[in-house]
This record gives structure tokens, C-alpha cells and sequence, in this order.
DNA sequence: GATATAAGTGAGTAATCACTCACTTACCAA
DNA sequence: TTGGTAAGTGAGTGATTACTCACTTATATC
């Protein structure tokens, strides 16, 4: 899936689903209830668990206002999900983390700033990014939509970015750039899921420092000075 | 919820539901196959996604034999998790990766040892993992079992391994024991997500050179000749 | 081989599910 | 004021759901 295809597969599954995206459109306030009570019980039950009698009630709303808006359930979940996927793989939301890279201030504050943003950029999002999560695992085009998506426009701007700061010196030059964004993401995420599963244990301290020593580990390692 | 607490909180769940967790039982053909499709059907649909039509005509099996052994649905999702988790707590698992950090071995081998079996494991039994963590987001009881349950009985030996560990100098000591701890984590399932989600991105090379490369970011971070 | 106990099942059942339809209400432009 | 269109709904519908029960079959012990 190419960049164009993306955009034809999200035009013919909103053809699929009488979706329309939030674009083009003016909300009714019963609308946005639905969504809204949509997003919370998606991310409580999970889509199977989750009826839309119930949604339809915590909206105050006719069960049939939703099929009327949305066709079925699952029109529903993916007027939630997709344009969710469209905005976190669009262009603005990578850049202002690059951004925050380019500012004129040492590397270590630059690197705890953009680990700082896109903590808050996630848990802000919190409810629809645990919904694509676990939706993805059980609907496959979700799944492979993100996957081609992501993968093909956020990675190589990061890609592209990391080489740069290898070339700058700022990254050590003898690992490969994706080996060196994965550790990125993943001490981010590793900090978010001990956070919120385990945070007597794994995350004890405030917020900053917390994110303080996830740059310090990232950049110097965990080694003592044996390995030196 | 002290262990003898989640000793009673097995006993009652077991009782509730009818369990036998497999541990005094001789198992039917039948309940094994029952088992079996249990696990590759809530793995691929999630809990509520599933049937029990499904799982029964996939094991070969009357529907009416499921409710014989397991009485309800989420019975038999207890008899699949609650064993799993019970064996991911017990203390021979953890003890398997403290035999391998005690070997006559430099330490960056051992680091690179450990997670590769730590990986092993998780990746021989993935359909149940997944089932326990997709899950544990759903029914709270399942949660706050793993929760209390892994935190006071994995974490304080693992804890007290890295506090040894920076007392002979093979890892720093000016960072808190539990951050380290955490950070390897991280590192570890980091790398299975990428392996699993973006492959061709964040994965591109053997395991066996990957782990190395986990190993070295870890033990000497990402950081280059600009930060010493 | 008789008997007791457990394993296994076919045919249900009430409840809930996503979804439809004929209909009313609200809105807006001419 | 009127007329057309979209928003919204109450009362359904057939299909599927988890689960039950009366019953048969297999197994093990004496």
C-alpha cells in the first residue's frame, strides 16, 4: 500500500461505511453524544463486549439514531478509528516533533522535551489509542492500515532525522538508525504501560524525573563502570 | 493482596467457577481439544468476539461438553489464564533468569542470555499472553490479579538481583534499581511489538543480532561522541 | 458382568444482539 | 406559510447468544 492507496482504501471504506470523517461536516449535538459515548465504551469493553443499545442509552439517544448516522456498528468504530489513524500519521503531528528536535538547546533537553511530547501527545489520546490497539489485533484491515501507514510516513521522517543527528554526532554511528528509534519508542511506551500497569512498582517518581532518567539511561545505557 | 491472599483469591475463583487447574486432573481428549481451541479462538476474536459454537465445533465437541466442565464461558477463560499466570509467577520462572545471570560469563553475554530467553518465552507461549493481557485491559479482577500478584512476587526478586548487580559495578548505581529494571524491560518488549507490528521497519535482522544490538543500547545507550 | 460415576450430547430456551421501517419532528430556504 | 430534506424515534424482526436438561454412552471397580 503506497501513500495513494491509503488514501483510496480510507475513500472506499468511508463509501463501505457511509462514513464522512469529520470533514466536510457540521456535527449535531446528538452526533457528537454518540461518539463520545461511543469512545467510552469501546475502551472499556472492547468492541465485541460493547452494545450499541448501551452506547445508545449513555448517549440519551434512540438506538436507531446510530444506525441512522452510522449503518452499523462497525461504521461506527471506524468513524472513530480512521480519522484517529489519519491524524497521528499526518504530516503536523510528526513535525512538531521534529521540531522540538531543532531547537537551538543541548541534545539531552531536546531529547527529554520530544520524549515529554509525545507522553502527553498519547495520554491525552489515551482512550482512542487503546481502541485502534486493541481493535487492530482482531480486525486485520485495521491492522494492515496502520501498518503500511505508519510504517510509510512516519518512519522514514524519523528514519531521516535519526541519520542526521548520526551525522551530527549527537547518535552513535555504529548501530542502524531503526535499531536506535526503536529504543526510543520503546522505553516511551515501556514507561507509559509501567505507568499505567505497574506504577507502584515501575514508576515511582514524578513525571519529569521520571522522563529525566528514561534520556539518561537512553543515551548513556545502564552500564556500570566495569564495562568501560 | 498478600501472596496467601492470592492463594485464597485462586481458591475462590476456582470455586466460583468450577475450576480445576489442571493440576490434580487427568484430562479427557476431549477437554484437551476443548482447551486448545479455546486458546486459538479467544486469541484471534478476544473473549467476547468468541462463540462457544465455535470453540465447540472446533474442538469436535457438543456445545452442552464445554458447560459440563467449565460451567460457563468465563470459566473457561479462568482455566486457560489463571494456570498461566499462576506458572509466570512461580518462582522457578524467575529463577531460570537469575541462574543465567549467575554463569561464569562476562556480563555483556549474560545480559545478551537473558533476554534471549526471556524472548523464548514469551514467544512460545504467545496466544496465551495475548489473551491475558488483551483481557486483563477488560475484567478488572484479572488485572488486579497480575498486577498484585507479579509486583510482589517477580519484581522484589528481580529487584534485588540489579541492586546486587550495581553493588559489584556491572550496572551503574546512580539511577534507582527499579528504572533499570524497567528499562530492560522496555527493551525486551519493544522488540517483540516491532517484530510483530512493523517487521520490516523496526526488525530487519537476525534475532540473534538484534538481541546484541538490545544489549548495547542498553548497556551503553544511543548517545555519541558529542555526549562524552 | 453388574453397578456406580463421570463424560458426553441433541434439543431445546429465554435473553440479547445488530439492525429495519414506517413514522414524526426539527430545520431552513424560498 | 409552505414544502422539502435531514434528524430522530418506537416498535418491531430474525438471528445468535450463553446456557440447561433429560438423556445416552463410556469407564472403572468390585
Amino acid at each position: 500500500m503506497t501513500e495513494k492507496d491509503w488514501e483510496k482504501w480510507v475513500r472506499m471504506i468511508a463509501d463501505e461505511y457511509d462514513l464522512d470523517l469529520g470533514k466536510t461536516n457540521k456535527e449535531t449535538l446528538k452526533q457528537k453524544k454518540i461518539l463520545e459515548a461511543a469512545i467510552h465504551i469501546f475502551a472499556e469493553k472492547g468492541f465485541s463486549g460493547s452494545s450499541t443499545s448501551e452506547i445508545a442509552e449513555r448517549a440519551g439517544v434512540a438506538e436507531a439514531t446510530i444506525f441512522k448516522h452510522y449503518r452499523t456498528k462497525k461504521g461506527l468504530l471506524l468513524r472513530l478509528v480512521i480519522p484517529a489513524i489519519a491524524k497521528v500519521a499526518s504530516p503536523w503531528i510528526t513535525r512538531s516533533a521534529l521540531k522540538i528536535l531543532e531547537q537551538d538547546k543541548p541534545f539531552r533537553e531536546r531529547v527529554e522535551d520530544v520524549i515529554l511530547d509525545r507522553v502527553l501527545l498519547i495520554e491525552t489520546n489515551w482512550k482512542k489509542i487503546k481502541i485502534i490497539l486493541v481493535e487492530s489485533l482482531f480486525h486485520p484491515e485495521l491492522r494492515e492500515a496502520i501498518q503500511t501507514h505508519v510504517a510509510k510516513s512516519v518512519f522514514p521522517v524519523m528514519s531521516e532525522k535519526i541519520k542526521q543527528l548520526q551525522a551530527e554526532g549527537e547518535l552513535r554511528r555504529d548501530l542502524p538508525d531503526y535499531v536506535l528509534l526503536r529504543s526510543v519508542i520503546s522505553m516511551a511506551i515501556g514507561y507509559l504501560l509501567a505507568r499505567n500497569v505497574f506504577p507502584e512498582q515501575l514508576a515511582q517518581s514524578e513525571e519529569k524525573d521520571e522522563i529525566s532518567m528514561i534520556a539518561e539511561v537512553l543515551l548513556k545505557g545502564v552500564g556500570g563502570s566495569h564495562g568501560d
